[in-house]
DNA sequence: ATGACGGTAGCATACCGA
């Protein structure tokens, strides 16, 4: 089973590359986050195209996470239960591929910056802890299912001094803050394998490159895309890669996919 | 400290992003 976990950044300006992403690598499962459109406005016929089913939770303008699966989708949470959330940020399902079950989210964390206009404005970063918190407390209700969980999108989180080409200037920033980094521990004490890094002690994996001049060839690069997967889930796992072709063609996203295969 | 770029809404410019 090969899943993909991609922050598109707007799935309309860029449904030539991701079908062309689809056909190339032919994944069973992708998790997108940042499609930025609501249902009505969803590419569902190029998708199908492509051969895949598509379960969304959209949003205008911004946000809006996606499931696309070959197989077909059983929608089993549209944001994160007892959330009151007006921003679409996570999307889970079970889908069935070749007789195993594998549970999946689609997950887009909050940036948790403040506006560039107002750097007083702590409001985001608020958001972004609560969100952590109820997150957190869902997993630990997944942590107990018997059968292979992946939860894979987003995070906006650098967890570490090795998951960033230099962490000095992101002291302070809302990715790279004790609270955020020390939340997201508790994927580890849930039982959540931080799939890339289990299988890549020392590769840095980074999977976005601001559009900046020079970030892309100098590799000014942060690891903010993750798969956490369940022990159940780990027991299959075989491969785990970040796909930074993507990030190289004509009207990229600023992200590259994160690819993982299991059994 | 700001803004580079790029996307969306919507038609000039503001907001968002990591």
């Amino acid at each position: 089973m090969k899943i993909a976990t991609y922050n598109i950044n707007s799935i309309n300006a860029r449904i030539e590359n991701l079908c062309t992403w689809l056909r190339s690598e032919s994944p069973d499962i992708v998790l997108l986050q940042e499609i930025k459109t609501e249902f009505n406005s969803f590419p569902f016929f190029e998708i199908q195209s492509c051969g895949y089913n598509a379960s969304i939770l959209g949003q205008k303008s911004y946000n809006g996470v996606a499931i696309l699966s070959r197989e077909k989708i059983k929608i089993i949470h549209e944001n994160l239960p007892s959330f009151a959330d007006d921003q679409s940020r996570y999307l889970e399902a079970d889908i069935s591929v070749n007789g195993t079950v594998f549970r999946v989210a689609s997950v887009y964390l909050p940036n948790g910056n403040p506006p560039y206009n107002n750097s007083n404005d702590n409001s985001k970063f608020e958001y972004k802890l609560k969100w952590m918190d109820a997150f957190i407390s869902h997993i630990k209700e997944l942590s107990t299912l018997p059968y292979p969980v992946i939860i894979g999108g987003d995070f906006n989180v650098i967890m570490t001094e090795k998951d960033v080409y230099d962490p000095k200037p992101f002291i302070g920033n809302a990715l790279f803050r004790p609270e955020v980094r020390e939340k997201i521990q508790n994927l580890a004490f849930l039982g959540f394998f931080d799939v890339f890094r289990t299988l890549h002690p020392t590769e840095n994996g980074y999977t976005f490159w601001d559009y900046t001049a020079n970030s892309l060839n100098a590799d000014f690069g942060m690891r903010i895309d993750y798969f956490f997967a369940s022990a159940p889930a780990v027991d299959r796992l075989t491969d785990c890669h970040v796909d930074k072709a993507p990030r190289y063609s004509d009207k990229p996203s600023d992200h590259t996919p994160l690819i993982a295969e299991f059994l």
